[in-house]
DNA sequence: CCAAAAGTGTTAACTGTACACCCATGG
DNA sequence: CCATGGGTGTACAGTTAACACTTTTGG
């Protein structure tokens, strides 16, 4: 390997987030406007340069704080998505991407400073078309959340520090875009080792109305055993 | 997003592979050993440097090509595993790698040309320590690959076009390292549509000696429904 | 007492697992 | 005719899915 570092077109690289929330009962994803051509005046997924000293990762947490003006960023939960290499996705410049998937709870108004325009909440379904090639990140974003559902206690990362298995069970059902039965949604979260445990006391209502709802925190478990597969999305009814 | 192209010390982008196989019954892994310092003489993941006009799958399909001599490289399953941006994992300079992971069926033996001094097929357990943090690349693209052949018919990709469903227990078994069941194995198979779909009169000793085995070819399924677990690799029995 | 939300029980259908057994081939 | 690998049958255990039912709260 042998490598003039100045010798070819430098590639830069940036670190775009897909910020992902449920409010109102809806999936929603973080936007900013951009200020700038190309793409001016176009929503795009927020992010930026990794600068020389940091990862991808930090640079990616450094972004969220940013844009999102959240004091604590350090616990929340963030994963690298893939990384997106066409030599023509940004007119400007070589530019690689490591796209990162952050979900938040019940989030605080973006901040609109720094270098982005305008920063704001939108719906899912209504995101887009986005600069650059982000409609695709978006879509790989919720792909793999969907995904990451069945088998991981993820969900939690969408709900409070103490949640109701009623408000767990709206995560899914946002997510995956189907109904889900609540007392086998119940009964399969209790039985697997290490996805919530149980708040002691504590209890909380819900909609005003009705019987208050038990509180939980999310558990230790990496992986769920057995999974919470979603309801044949098709194929056959097994 | 202001950028000077030139402003700041430049990324270096690689694409590196983890390119896995089975032979005699064991799993290996392509390593070359490096000509130059750092880690001069060491093992290493073959890879290079991603030029201005290709991505990095164009990449690291070029690199393959050039490390196994193969000829038809376009039809291969070459999947993205990560992206490693650590700032310090390259002492040369800032190096982002793209990691992907390849499976071949019964391979060839590698070419030693081009800039790698030497490659060969090395037995996964006695696999490192490789040079930079490819020990770390290794491990998540075995998982990684572990984890899909649960949900995905991707174990075909170890085998050659037309295999028997023994040839294709044989590389879960190898894989996830534990024995199956051959006659639940095969019904799960059989079941799972798109998995595999049958060459009509076709058949095949194996062994030498024992029932022929009808042969198979790759189904188009991407995903298995339902998916094939590996037994309880840990926690509750179910 | 009614509506709404949480939580418990029950049962029938299905799946996964373990293991016994038969088939085809080469030596 | 025996060893070896391919292929089929079966029965029990365990889980899932659908839905009826009870409990607790506010109006």
């Amino acid at each position: 390997m042998e490598y003039d570092k100045y010798a070819h077109e430098p590639f830069a690289v940036t670190a775009d987030l897909a910020v992902l929330t449920i409010r109102d009962g809806t999936l929603h994803v973080l936007l900013v406007e951009r200020g700038q051509e190309p793409y001016k005046g176009h929503w795009a997924l927020p992010g930026g340069f990794v600068q020389p000293d940091e990862s991808a990762e930090t640079a990616a947490r450094r972004e969220l704080a940013e844009e999102t003006g959240l004091s604590d960023v350090s616990g929340l939960h963030l994963e690298q998505l893939r990384t997106y290499s066409e030599p023509d996705r940004d007119p400007r410049m070589r530019v690689v991407t490591v796209a990162f998937t952050a979900l938040l709870p019940h989030p605080p108004e973006p901040n609109g400073g720094s270098d982005a325009a305008q920063a704001r909440w939108v719906p899912y379904d209504t995101a887009g078309p986005l600069a650059f090639d982000h409609d695709r990140i978006l879509a790989d974003a919720h792909d793999r959340v969907g995904a990451k559902l069945e088998y991981t206690g993820l969900a939690t990362a969408f709900c409070p520090p103490e949640f109701t298995l009623g408000e767990l069970q709206q995560v899914y059902e946002t997510v995956w875009g189907t109904a889900l039965d609540r007392p086998n949604f119940r009964r399969k979260v209790l039985a697997t080792p290490g996805f919530v445990e149980a708040v002691p006391g504590a209890a909380r209502l819900t909609g005003g109305r009705g019987k208050p709802a038990a509180l939980y925190r999310a558990g230790t478990a990496a992986t769920l055993h057995p999974p919470l597969l979603r309801p044949t999305p098709e194929g056959r009814p097994a």
